[in-house]
DNA sequence: AATTAAGTACGAATAGTATCGTACAATTAG
DNA sequence: CTAATTGTACGATACTATTCGTACTTAATT
């Protein structure tokens, strides 16, 4: 019931929340949909992990419609925090940086990245100082 | 049996993966040990689990010797690009620099960090050019 | 030598997650 | 108006992960 009560999404909860966040709001139809791109799953697989997602408050619902639309009830950035510091503990004995060095050698990073790391890096130097 | 063939661990298999990593090698009682500091778990438990993950061909034991000790037999590195790529895309709508920003927001970085961090772009870029 | 302690092996119970079939309701097409 | 289509609800099942009890073995203690 509580916002701040983080109901740990579960891996297929989170493919559904990240289609939810793109669209900001979707039918069952249609997540299911984008999801059946990549992976063979039932419509009503779909919907029954929708279902159980809105019993724990990880998704809104307008049922005033006979097609319920679906809205994400919890925050991409939330999400975000909670698994990036899970994985800095569990994956990087506890070290952000080394996290970020890791991304940045993995991923091929563009000029206009590089600088709005940098411009970023930058922003903290001031703050600091 | 091939390295290659990435057998994704569990989240109970990562937390001993870590405690491996670190200790370069370990016996169940160590590892218990650890993992008893921050959870309630029995010894036959975390047993099972090592069992389990060297079937899995996650860890190695050398059984000559009655305790057994153990070695990690995924290397850390991978287990992070999987997991950093995974949640890229799930998380971060497959913006790595979007995950990096992120980190940065979120956590104290020193300026002995920071510097690695802008060293390592400076890296990228005289490369990339 | 007998008892206790510390270890491995492993079956089985439990819990958590994902999958789908079937029933039923409402809307749409013919 | 009747069929077919499209939707929700939800029980049942399968699958995966976790947990631990019990049996057995070996080493250490007395």
């Amino acid at each position: 019931m509580n916002e701040n009560t983080f109901t740990k999404p579960t891996e297929s909860e989170i493919e559904i929340l990240q289609v939810l966040w793109q669209k900001k709001q979707a039918t069952v139809r249609e997540i299911h949909n984008v999801l059946a791109l990549t992976k063979a799953v039932g419509y009503t697989t779909t919907l029954k992990l929708m279902q159980l997602m809105l019993a724990k408050g990880l998704v809104a619902r307008d049922p005033t419609t006979r097609t319920h639309i679906y809205t994400p009830a919890l925050q991409q950035q939330h999400a975000q925090q909670h698994y990036l510091q899970k994985m800095i503990t569990n994956l990087f004995s506890g070290s952000s940086t080394e996290l970020v060095l890791q991304v940045l050698g993995n991923h091929k990073t563009n000029m206009a990245e590089i600088s709005k790391i940098e411009d970023f890096l930058n922003s903290i130097k001031t703050k600091t100082v």
